[in-house]
DNA sequence: AGGCTGACGCGGC
DNA sequence: CGCCGCGCCAGCC
């Protein structure tokens, strides 16, 4: 288990299933990160090699500079963004339990 | 040291 | 539907 948010942010998006998405703010709990702005963060620096297409902003939109690219690739993994949002309500990640079972 | 920005989220107007 | 401000973490000027 990683010790840094950074290292929590990469496995909980490497986690995200192909033809699944999931919000900067699920990755940024399922991270216990704090905040989705980290998430954004980390992508950009470090999302290269990551499934960075599979994270959507919490209403189903994309970043604008990366929407097409990321339209197009969730398309090939059979991800529709009609009008250019995804539908958060059928296709995003659902994890089976909850992300912090500290407790 | 202070202040702004960013692949965000949410409430308020 | 849109725009606005605040909170959040880390980085950069």
């Amino acid at each position: 288990m990683p010790d840094t948010a950074h290292e929590r942010i990469r496995a909980a998006i490497a986690a995200v299933p192909a033809g699944r998405v999931a919000s900067y703010g699920d990755i940024a709990a399922a991270a216990g990160a704090g905040s989705p702005r980290y998430v954004g963060w980390v992508l950009r620096e470090d999302g290269q090699d990551l499934p960075w297409h599979r994270v959507l902003r919490a209403d189903g939109t994309a970043a604008p500079h990366l929407a097409e690219r990321q339209w197009e690739l969730l398309a090939q993994e059979g991800v529709p963004a009609p009008g250019g949002r995804v539908r958060m309500d059928q296709w995003r990640w659902a994890p089976e339990h909850t992300p912090d079972d500290d407790a």
